[in-house]
DNA sequence: CGGGGACTTGATGGTTGTCAAGAAATGTGG
DNA sequence: CCACATTTCTTGACAACCATCAAGTCCCCG
């Protein structure tokens, strides 16, 4: 998993995180927000009935962290991760930001809308097959890992991300192993096998590089 | 529906959209945003394969169009709507921002973030009933509008919005008038009768005014 | 009064959640 | 290195939910 760059000087506010430790908590008023440098990230929301619902994911060059006021979301470290904290006050830091950007102030709040809008529109689709497809794909673009996907989340994840159980999310996984259009080596060893097949059901028909480089959320 | 304020000598920047006009087109290079200043706006993507995806719903103090590069989706009006046309330079106008932001140097995008991530907490919910009652408490709030309720788009748009069938939308929340949460005087007029009750099924547990007034999409 | 669009409702089949069990991977101690 | 316990993942059976197909109703407007 790749690494963003850091001024040598930056490298000292880098915190590190263990695996499913709480790097932002829900609930408190926010002051900081992280850029994520190493490992991966979830950002989701506890109800007061139990219910966890996830907001999306986050990798090197993904920001989190970014509210205002009292926190609606909190981040949690889905694998030993190093973070960058900024102060809330500073957005015009340089940040890993949508590359093809017009004139892009402020990368860091315009790639996670960008990302966010992306999520609701895999969230949007109508069946657990289009989701699962999508959600594959886009993590595929995102870690630009090629055709080897390494899942650094647990299917509950993936299930209450997508607004499914970890059931159906397993069941479709292998359905679409049935046909061909991944392989799974490892339960979190994914390999993309029809890019441009996955691409149909999740209605992807944007040319593979108008979604910027670096997304994000929170 | 509350007109957001405007100077003076912006008035003659805003333009008038009929109905189902075309506010932002989608494909094209974006130079522009809009803030909604009278009237509701939808915000959607076109797919190759004739699919149609609601991203979200844009009222007075809402923007929509802040992309960059290629847009990714289009805004048309819901109804006979007036927007005032932004610059893709200038971020730093003040808007319809959270109320309660510590800092924010740039509430349009802000609080783009913070409704699109409410957007996705509402479409990652399980059930039709659960995605419906949630969309109306949220759509209720959001025009702050007490317990009368005008649905400026219809049930069809709804039903792209939240992953669903028009027939389920209209099934939906015919059960919620059966089950006294909300009545329904005509099919674009609802009252809220058991907010607190919408908002248990929603899972909407945060104390009413933890989200800002104004949010927004795209 | 008649036509058309939006909405509602019924019947049916496919999809998904739930409950339950089992398999595979991971971690721990011997 | 192996045995065991724990966690995660997978799969089956069944019920609940939702999409599809098809009418039917309501309302607006000419």
């Amino acid at each position: 998993m790749a690494e963003s760059t850091l001024l040598f000087s930056e490298i000292r506010n880098v915190q590190k995180f263990m695996r499913d430790e709480t790097i932002v908590p829900q609930g408190e008023s926010a002051t900081c927000w992280y850029e994520v440098v190493h490992g991966a990230v979830r950002v989701c929301q506890y109800h007061s009935d139990g219910r966890r619902q996830i907001i999306g994911f986050a990798f090197p060059g993904d920001v989190v962290g970014l509210e205002w006021g009292m926190r609606q979301s909190c981040a949690e470290a889905l694998v030993p991760s190093q973070l960058f904290r900024h102060d809330l006050s500073d957005l015009s830091l340089r940040m890993g930001g949508v590359p093809t950007a017009v004139n892009g102030e402020h990368p860091a709040l315009e790639s996670a809308l960008a990302a966010a809008h992306q999520s609701i529109a895999l969230l949007g689709l109508p069946t657990a097959l289009e989701r699962v497809a999508g959600f594959l794909l886009a993590l595929a673009r995102r870690l630009n890992c090629g055709t080897l996907l390494c899942l650094p989340m647990p299917r509950v994840d993936i299930a209450d991300y997508l607004g499914l159980t970890m059931h159906t999310v397993s069941r479709t996984m292998s359905e679409l192993v049935r046909r061909g259009l991944i392989a799974l080596d490892a339960p979190n060893r994914a390999r993309i096998l029809a890019p441009e097949h996955l691409g149909e059901l999740a209605g992807f028909d944007f040319p593979e590089d108008t979604v910027g480089e670096a997304q994000l959320v929170a």
